[in-house]
DNA sequence: CGATAATATTTGCGTCCTCAACTATTTCTT
DNA sequence: AAGAAATAGTTGAGGACGCAAATATTATCG
């Protein structure tokens, strides 16, 4: 079987994905570090902010967070010393466990959005045509169904 | 100063962007398993195997592989010890060595770069249009040379 | 020339994360 | 209802990487 190699135009759509992907990750993250965040507590924030009650089930916001269970055992440990967070046990299951938005997260969290998305903005959004930022949109979307 | 908001159709893809990637790279990371070798690993022998003499310095490879100097220490040691890459120190300049690929890096490079591009197609490349494809093409290359 | 600064690399230490194994609880199965 | 299987979460071990400090070598400046 012949290797079907990616045109320049493919090769350059890997390449320069790959090679700024991180870059861009890394830039938006450093600019949260003033709020004592990283980049995984900042979601795991953003994510309880957006449940019902500002809580979810340890293995949904696992998921949710793309981490293990255990990784997200582990990094439990970080917001919840830091009171951002706090574990609730269930009371009809008592194999699951919430992790709960506390107020003081709540309100780091609400400092830490405006600069975040300013971030988001100035590395990636505003530099980028509404026909780029569609086609990003749809491209990343239909990757995401092709993997699932 | 009012906080701007993301659009819908900004917001779309810098979620779309960051729940995808994640996924995208793991997924083509999984199929580089059957050659022993990791993303790191990988991107590391395609660096040499394009460079002259298929030989960098070592601070320049950490530069091309985003890793600090001392991340690439540790990552040599793995591909040294699977001997695909060799050390090879500096004659005009005591402080600098080279990592250079051998045969048997070569040889195992050329094996599994036929996967992993198929890789790239199948779970990247062939999913979207050309258009989408050159979008993301410029896209990140402005995000890049914005960030630099 | 000699002191200082710059450059290249490694090492110690800490963090984050995964995998595999373990515990605890609930849900099937029959 | 009893035992097996599934589910939720934690823990121990280990890997990968960053930062800061240490080391070695070369370049620069007075």
């Amino acid at each position: 079987m012949a290797t079907k190699w990616l045109t320049p135009p493919e090769m350059a759509a890997w390449r320069s994905f790959i090679d700024t992907s991180g870059d861009l990750l890394r830039a938006i993250e450093k600019d949260l570090e003033p709020f004592g965040l990283d980049r995984g507590d900042y979601q795991l924030l953003a994510m309880l902010s957006e449940a019902p009650d500002n809580e979810l089930r340890m293995c949904d916001l696992a998921d949710s967070l793309r981490l293990t269970r255990s990784g997200l055992t582990r990094r439990m440990e970080g917001v919840l010393k830091k009171k951002l967070v706090s574990r609730v046990q269930s009371k009809e299951d008592g194999r699951v466990a919430y992790a709960q938005l506390t107020p003081k997260g709540m309100e780091l969290l609400k400092e830490a959005a405006p600069e975040h998305l300013e971030s988001v903005r100035k590395y990636m959004i505003d530099v980028l045509s509404p026909t780029e930022i569609k086609a990003i949109a749809t491209a990343f979307t239909k990757i995401a169904s092709n993997l699932g």
